[in-house]
DNA sequence: CTGTTAGCGCGTTCAA
DNA sequence: TTGAACGCGCTAACAG
């Protein structure tokens, strides 16, 4: 009903002073008497004022907003990141806008034209699949505003980035597979023209060779991030009869049709399959309670990444020489609740 | 490094013209020639002009943004709700603020207080769990911003509420289970001052009456939205020794545990679990691929509630005489993709 | 401690 | 069709 129009003007004529002293009173500056101070406040409560944010922030030419962008915020390891951001961002004073590029690079672009437009000091993003030019970003960061990559690697000068070892991550896996006796050990992967999969290739790669334990091309079982190629591959490994005592995913999404698969058809799964990747997590818990995962510590990684646009927005002294955080991934055995 | 500060008085300046007709051009008035236009246009881009929209707005007083607020956007249906909500509001040329008050009354009250502050044109709302009074609300509808509530319902004259039809979910879960031979259904219920559950729990026992099942209390198993509660009810149902052939479970999260608590002691789970609630989906689909399902319909709600709040921004006619949109949740049973 | 003045960047009058 | 001038609401600078 009541459309508040009420500004620091009104509340000023109100008690015959003057605006600006209404505007320090209401930042709570200390150049201002207590006694006028809560004058002004009360009124202020009475008349239900409101204030802009939007002037608030022209004037100052600051918005304490900085600009999240996500793939997807259904993803279980996002919104743990994005968890991670808010906590360290509201402590810092900053309010945070939260958005999706469902991993299209034409929705990517028009998210970033929208926070520029609306003068965000920084941005954190996680850029999509289909972001293989970085003109956009680039531009970005040439109009003044900080930006800080994580999860996935975006090399602009002048940015950071806040990656996980995935290397590390797919090295420890395979070798927790190995100690507990497995030989045979199949390796559900992504596209391989991703960095985040190679790594981790890489790192199984590594711990089968360290071992002693030859890698067999059959073994390496790539797909997109789709539940159906993860059900197609496992039935094109049954129907030839592959061996395998262990599986080492590091394609969560793949990995649950493959899961499912292996259900529907009443095969065991083998007791310790390792999943890379945050996303799982409800099926990891549900299905198999000692299964072992890798998890990515989004939380952590979402702080890491705010921190450090922070210290760019405040221009304070960022990463010194390396304009690259590495965190560790974590491997979680999980014991069953019952024994 | 060339940090943007090029506003239309400097691209009117270098063309040695009126920052107005600068300000029509980039809005494509047509009152302006084209020839003009263009030119401001290329120098525009040349000098690599970006709109301050703080300005913009400031001056045109709307800001065509509107702000949501979810519980958490980690969870299934609410992520899906987002996803019909940005959809609906990109066509109508509106931006969206994502925003979690991780069903923290507190949270929700800061979040409010900073889309107004921003000057959003509406807000989207789920409340949280915590709110049980609706001051904060009503400010916000007081200040003249139009407020649509989905999902948890809201009482605030004037305002409209977009809910699903929980009674009939609730019915038609226990229909589905009786049209199948179960005579035998225990009920997973969450928090019992909350109408949601209420109304499942109605719509169960109606079914049950009209089948001329008697009810019985010991199937009814209350419990928070934790996974604990569910493990540490569905121990308590097998200590007792209670028998039963299906469940029917409101109570998603506590669902979880309880069937994760089944299969750590290899019992087999009634093969028709009928679960209401989104944010069940991965699990439903990974443990049991007939596993039927109560889908509410989060894509849709998300849509109808925009274009509601749309609406009411417009000042065109909302909801005519009725104040509340109830919509249909969907029963969904799964077919194994193998048979 | 308070008032005056000016201007953030833009869009919209009113004239011309 | 374009220009001049004002003001959105707020804060920073400088007086006093």
């Amino acid at each position: 009903m009541n459309i508040n129009k009420v500004t620091i003007h009104d509340i000023a004529k109100a008690l015959d002073i003057n605006s600006s002293t209404v505007s320090r009173a209401l930042n709570d500056s200390p150049r201002v008497t207590k006694k006028t101070k809560d004058k002004i406040l009360k009124t202020a409560q009475e008349m239900g004022y409101q204030r802009n944010l939007l002037a608030s922030n022209l004037r100052k030419n600051v918005t304490n907003t900085i600009g999240v962008v996500v793939p997807r915020i259904s993803r279980h390891f996002f919104s743990s990141v994005i968890q991670g951001i808010e906590e360290t961002a509201y402590q810092a004073g900053f309010s945070v806008i939260i958005c999706q590029s469902l991993e299209q690079l034409e929705r990517e672009k028009n998210i970033l034209e929208t926070l520029a437009a609306n003068r965000v000091d920084g941005v954190l993003i996680s850029i999509s699949m289909e972001t293989m030019d970085y003109e956009h970003l680039e531009g970005l960061k040439n109009r003044g505003i900080p930006l800080v990559f994580f999860d996935r690697h975006c090399n602009i000068p002048g940015t950071n980035n806040v990656l996980i070892d995935d290397f590390k991550g797919g090295y420890d896996a395979t070798q927790h597979l190995i100690k507990k006796g497995c030989k045979n050990i199949v390796h559900f992967s992504g596209p391989q023209e991703l960095e985040i999969y190679k790594n981790r290739f890489r790192g199984y790669k590594e711990a089968l060779k360290k071992n002693g334990i030859p890698f067999r091309d059959e073994y390496l079982i790539s797909s997109r991030l789709m539940e159906q190629d993860g059900i197609d591959n496992i039935k094109k490994l049954l129907d030839k009869g592959v061996v395998f005592d262990a599986i080492f995913s590091a394609n969560d999404v793949a990995a649950i049709g493959a899961i499912k698969c292996l259900i529907e058809n009443e095969i065991k799964i083998p007791d310790d399959v390792a999943i890379v990747g945050f996303s799982n997590e409800p099926i990891s818990t549900v299905i198999n309670p000692t299964l072992t995962t890798i998890n990515q510590p989004g939380f952590e990684m979402g702080k890491a990444a705010t921190d450090l646009l922070i210290r760019n927005i405040k221009n304070e002294t960022g990463l010194l020489q390396e304009e690259t955080l590495i965190m560790d991934s974590n491997l979680i055995e999980r014991q069953s609740s019952q024994k």
